[in-house]
DNA sequence: AAGTTTGAGATGTATAGACAATTACAGTTA
DNA sequence: TAACTGTAATTGTCTATACATCTCAAACTT
């Protein structure tokens, strides 16, 4: 990995520590850093840019205080993957919380094929005739034997790659973009509202028909903004709820 | 405004920064250190705790940082007044939206009295049986002529004011707390949750009983985290709705 | 073969000092 | 009086250095 250095000026009025921040951004947004990848050690920015350790330092706090990197002390600094689970009122991960608890749960397959494009899909998608393929997927999430969402994803058919069972190890849409297909996922749009369940959905839950359900459309989109993955999840309304602090004392 | 020294350890393996970085949160949370008011300098903090103007000033970066402080070349470091109001997820006002949308939207008391404390509230508030009064609010929400949201807040009733209608501008609850009680609101915490309404919610909103509505429950805090208003809003599910962006091009 | 120790390399904390940039204010000048 | 000027105070940036702490792997011991 090489940051170039004919990019930091330091008789600049723009401090250092923003250039090399930019600077490292940058080459993380274009993808020639990549999730994981770790970035050279301070010491070796200091020398490369004739800079101080300090300074560095300084750049990267910025990078982990946005949370597009983390350190770790003996180890070096990486890459994080990009935080499609949000800090933001636990929206991205609805399940979050539950396997933080450590209670028995898990993602159930419950199909995963290869479908024919219709328009709605293209529309979503943003593409043209040429796209005729894209992937489906239906998964259950359960805990200690209840079901308790049920989702559907569609993403761009763009791999021939078997569909593994073991993958459903991270089941959550941008790990399937991932895996299935060439695309990167990188920023996400979530739109959560309120529902009734349909009859389908209530038998797959095992829920009253029209009861209240937590309705979640998730749309993925790449380093260009182009739309890679598209689902629509369903929580039971009886099972979750969301909870919030604000203010000073978020913490205690 | 005086720090104690002998708070900090220097031989601790709590760093310095941190140990200055709680001290100061005391503070402020203790309201030893009021919105405005500002910090000592960072010279004089080290001066006086012996320690270097740069671990003041990770210190403080972190207060910054946590949304507490601000600092101002030249001038100073400042205590910064408390956000209620959210950016997370723009949950603290549903509303919010709407209104920056500029339409002609009010809120509406439509009761508005001191009532007998009971069990229930008794329990909410945790206050034993010598606070036998609250404040009942009953307020509606709408925009352009139609109703949008239904919400009933309590507080303790411990000014006796008389209810004004104009101050039904700001009818959100730390408002109504700040208005008509001794109580300084300063923090929240929110559940949201999906439900079908009630007949009485129904008749309220003009929609059909068993619709599906989003249910916020808010309870709001002093600094000494003592309960001090609480509140139960109903959005109609078929008019709000809940976005959020994540990833690296937010701001894109 | 398995466990232990050691050391190199990485990030974390802390210091002391220099200079830059901004603000406020007092003093000077037109 | 009004505008300008300079100076002190305050935060912002940057450097160079020292040592602490953590991780990993190689070397060593049992």
């Amino acid at each position: 990995m090489v940051i170039q250095a004919e990019t930091i000026d330091k008789s600049s009025v723009i401090p250092i520590y923003y250039q090399l921040f930019k600077l490292i951004e940058e080459q993380i947004r274009r993808g020639d850093l990549k999730p994981g990848e770790s970035l050279p050690t301070e010491h070796e920015i200091s020398l490369r840019f004739e800079i101080s350790r300090m300074t560095v330092r300084r750049a990267i706090a910025e990078l982990v205080s946005a949370g597009m990197v983390y350190a770790q002390q003996g180890r070096g600094t990486f890459v994080a993957t990009p935080k499609l689970d949000n800090i933001v009122f636990e929206l991205n991960d609805f399940n979050q919380e539950i396997k933080e608890r450590g209670l028995n749960c898990k993602n159930t397959l419950l199909e995963a094929k290869i479908i024919r494009a219709d328009k709605e899909l293209r529309e979503r998608f943003q593409v043209g005739e040429e796209s005729k393929r894209f992937l489906y997927f239906r998964t259950v999430f359960s805990a200690e034997d209840e079901r308790l969402s049920y989702e559907v994803k569609y993403t761009i058919y763009s791999k021939s790659r078997p569909i593994l069972e073991s993958e459903l190890k991270d089941p959550s849409l941008p790990g399937l973009i991932a895996t299935h297909t060439e695309y990167v996922p990188m920023s996400a749009k979530k739109v959560l509202q309120v529902a009734v369940c349909t009859e389908e959905e209530a038998a797959i839950l095992g829920i009253a028909p029209n009861s209240p359900v937590f309705l979640v459309e998730q749309t993925i989109y790449d380093p260009d903004l182009k739309p890679v993955g598209w689902s629509k999840a369903v929580y039971r309304g009886d099972r979750y709820k969301l909870t919030s602090y604000d203010g000073w004392y978020k913490k205690d």
